[in-house]
RNA sequence: GGCGGGUUGCCCGAGCGGCCAAUGGGAGGGGACUGUAAAUCCCCCGGCUCUGCCUUCGAAGGUUCAAAUCCUUCACCCGCCA
């Protein structure tokens, strides 16, 4: 990992998009000449974090790449409060012990971003519940409470949107001063002085920049990311099926390269510049491939290559890419090797027939993977003519699979519409 | 505490005893056109052993040959008056 400081760094965020909000942007740039310790914390509200989590993070890799040291903590106590933040309703509680399993899950994904090992700024990890935990209220309301301003503490945007709408709980009212405490322990214990996150974050972490100078006299610095939006409105990260998660066995990535490939073409440069590691100078010649030939979808190749990489592995990302070719009918199924059509078929949903017994129809096998909601909208499927089976369109809906629909004796593909993939596996 | 209005399918929202699985819009799905885009157009959109049957209109009871529609109680929301 590079380990020089880059005094281009925050030239290159803005570049890219990546800066909303900063304290004194003169005050950091020159704060960033030299190795800062800087935090990001992440609140277990699911068992996975999610591609909208992932910029932010990002960031923090970024930073650790310029030479500066990374705190990465996920909020044991936070995520037992709930923030009001980007919210217009009261959180339900989570139970303990299920927060307690999503924290440990969380480590492990944040931890595969940052490099633990470096011997010059190795990243690290906190979890606020360490310090949060063992205080007393008494010294909670005394040490920490003292330089609250409920005045201030009703301002921030926010508790106030809340206040306009259903109210809001004393528990979430209360999470901002437990983020900043966060913000002050990692500033006393590892002099962190920068905090990051998204631009909803503002009003959290403006609150621990005051309770640090409340209560130690310092100073520190703040730098929020913009929330990622799409050119058509919709949410980022989201599809029908819901999040787009980082954890395979909730988002596959077969799902995960998909939803990168199919962006929007208006969004893909964006995308590029905002989790991208390519320099400036490769993502401008991509830029310029992509507007003079959007068909050909490089800058979506890439950017899904390279994500998929990144979250899972260089082999997955080559194996699922090479998977979706065979799929989506760019190569000739016929001629896969058992190998190659395994491993394809390893990343989609699907469902198993016994050899023996008389095989199912079309309809039932789709509804049997999951892929549709019941056999009526099955049915649906083959009536407007968007089944198939092994690229072949399905042609009524009593059709029933033969002995010879399975790819090397085992495997055949079911499909809705252009892109809804699933398999049937025949076993003995 | 009193009076009035509301609670309908994923969301918004019509319906106000039979013609209601329930108008319309959005979301979602399929097709055409393309590039596994976007926009546009057409179609679909509770379930099933599917020319029929079953379960839905806040909850539970009741009236009726027949209820989302009428009555009773309960829960929640929203107004107005105390």
């Amino acid at each position: 990992m590079m380990t020089a400081i880059n005094n281009d760094l925050l030239d290159d965020l803005k570049w890219r998009g990546l800066i909303a909000q900063t304290t004194d942007e003169a005050a950091l740039r020159e704060s960033l000449k030299k190795p800062v310790t800087l935090y990001l914390g992440t609140d277990p509200t699911a068992p996975s974090i999610h591609v909208g989590n992932l910029v932010p993070l990002l960031v923090m890799r970024r930073f650790q790449l310029a030479g500066h040291n990374p705190i990465l903590l996920v909020g044991g106590a936070t995520g037992l409060v709930g923030d009001p933040s980007g919210r217009n309703d009261e959180r339900s509680l989570n139970d303990t012990a299920i927060v307690e399993q999503w924290v440990n899950r969380i480590k492990l994904q944040l931890s595969k971003f940052m490099d633990f090992e470096t011997t010059h700024n190795p990243a690290t990890m906190a979890n606020n519940l360490d310090w949060t935990a063992p205080l007393s209220t008494i010294a909670f309301l005394r040490d920490i409470g003292k330089h609250f301003s409920v005045n201030q503490m009703l301002n921030k945007d926010s508790v106030s949107s809340r206040l306009e709408k259903d109210g809001i709980s004393y528990t979430e009212f209360s999470y901002q001063v437990l983020q900043s405490m966060d913000y002050l322990e990692l500033f006393r214990r590892s002099n962190c002085t920068l905090q990051i996150g998204g631009s909803d974050q503002w009003g959290n972490i403006t609150a621990g920049l005051d309770l640090i100078r409340r209560a130690e006299g310092g100073s520190a610095h703040a730098l929020t990311v913009p929330l990622l939006t799409k050119a058509d409105g919709t949410k980022f990260g989201k599809t029908a099926g819901g999040s787009v998660w980082l954890d395979p066995e909730m988002t596959s990535p077969y799902a995960f390269f998909q939803y990168w490939l199919n962006s929007d073409d208006a969004d893909v440069i964006k995308f590029i510049k905002t989790f991208s590691f390519k320099t400036r100078e490769e993502i401008e010649e991509l830029e310029k491939t992509h507007n003079e030939n959007p068909g050909a979808r490089e800058a979506h190749r890439a950017l899904a290559r390279e994500l998929t990489s990144l979250v899972h592995s260089p082999e997955i990302a080559q194996r699922v890419e090479v998977a979706a070719r065979a799929l989506f009918g760019q190569a000739d199924l016929a001629e896969l090797d058992e190998a190659t059509l395994a491993s394809a078929i390893a990343e989609l949903p699907r469902t198993t027939v016994k050899a023996g017994e008389e095989l199912p129809t079309w309809v039932d096998l789709l509804a049997a993977t999951g892929v549709v909601d019941s056999k009526s909208a099955a049915r649906r499927i083959v009536k407007e003519s968007g089944a198939y089976l092994n690229n072949e369109k399905v042609p009524s809906e009593d059709f029933k699979l033969e002995k010879s629909h399975f790819l090397c004796g085992k495997y055949a593909l079911l499909r809705k519409g252009k892109r809804d993939l699933a398999a049937v596996e025949l076993i003995s």
